[in-house]
DNA sequence: ATCCAGGCTCCTG
DNA sequence: CAGGAGCATGGA
């Protein structure tokens, strides 16, 4: 048995172009537990313990944007539950950040602005939760971004929560607990690095524990909370900015160090090789406010450029 | 083979 | 404190 909610209406600030979410979800190395067909977004959740399968679909246009929720179940649904829904789907595609103020940083930039104006609407999608960046990001740790989602998959498949809802299945991230349970050895058995597997096993006791806890950082600190996440083994600066701009959803981090970033810049703006991060971080310096956003943009282009 | 990949830690000078 | 070696594991 299947329970299904009513449609519910978003309203997403404008200009907002869903299909460009879309896009880059489909081509995001890190995409495993979402699917897309049909213009829709199928992602299962747990919320409070309720397992829930969203759908998302754009009914609207990039300036009059609006998009339809609804909640699959296999338990009856309730208004809290449509509730915390509906605030997740708001946090993770930011749907509610007003974009006028970053349109007026671009505008300093005419590299960054047509970039900019060839993907109007796009806007920054986070990780599902904040423990999933971190986990990817360490997945992603000096390798491939293909052998990386390799092991992303094969890491939630050891998790092994799913939500069966009309005879498809739609995978889970482990809890904490459950990847304690998994341990490092099972981790070095599937192509985990004996690092890598130790510092997501860290990671997640820590989590479990309350040692490492996001709830506690604060966003537009960017110094206290690069230096609490980077505290924990494992966790470099790459890795807490990356954490705090697609996991947090905070709006000023960029991880400058990024091969691909210091790739696109140096493409983009004539250097002949790949940026340093030193030059990365210089670039950005006009941006300060949005940079999560100019790193987000940048991440796209490179997509793009992939496909063809 | 060889080089490199969405880095991190630890050790130099 | 800036810079670099060493690291672990696959892909192309």
């Amino acid at each position: 048995m299947t329970y299904l909610s009513p449609i519910i209406p978003l309203h997403p600030t404008a200009p907002y172009d869903f299909s460009l979410t879309l896009a880059y979800l489909q081509h995001a190395p890190s995409t495993i537990m979402e699917q897309i067909h049909d213009h829709t977004y199928y992602r299962a959740i747990n919320l409070d313990n309720h397992l829930l399968l969203i759908t998302l679909r754009s009914v609207g246009t990039t300036e009059n944007p609006q998009l339809h929720l609804q909640i699959h179940a296999p338990q009856p649904i309730t208004d809290v539950m449509i509730a915390s829904a509906q605030d997740w789907v708001t946090k993770i595609f930011q749907l509610q950040i007003n974009p006028y103020p970053f349109m007026e940083v671009v505008r300093a930039d005419p590299v960054f602005s047509e970039l900019y104006h060839s993907m109007y609407g796009l806007r920054p999608v986070l990780m599902g939760s904040p423990e999933e960046a971190l986990y990817w990001a360490i997945i992603g740790q000096q390798i491939n971004v293909t052998f990386a989602q390799k092991l992303k998959r094969k890491f939630i498949e050891l998790g092994g929560y799913t939500l069966n809802i009309e005879e498809q299945i739609y995978t889970l991230l482990p809890d904490p607990a459950r990847i304690v349970e998994i341990g490092e050895e099972t981790l070095r058995a599937h192509q985990f690095s004996r690092q890598k597997a130790h510092y997501i096993v860290l990671a997640a006791e820590n989590m479990r524990t309350g040692n490492l806890d996001f709830h506690s950082l604060q966003p537009f600190d960017n110094e206290q909370s690069l230096n609490r996440l980077t505290q924990h083994h494992g966790i470099g600066r790459w890795t807490a900015e990356y954490v705090m701009m697609r996991g947090i959803g905070a709006r000023d981090y960029i991880p400058a160090a990024d091969i691909g970033l210091r790739s696109i810049v140096g493409k983009q703006y004539q250097l002949g090789r790949n940026a340093t991060e030193a030059e990365v971080r210089e670039i950005t310096r006009p941006f300060t406010g949005w940079r999560s956003w100019v790193a987000f943009y940048w991440w796209m282009a490179l997509q793009m450029d992939k496909v063809h």
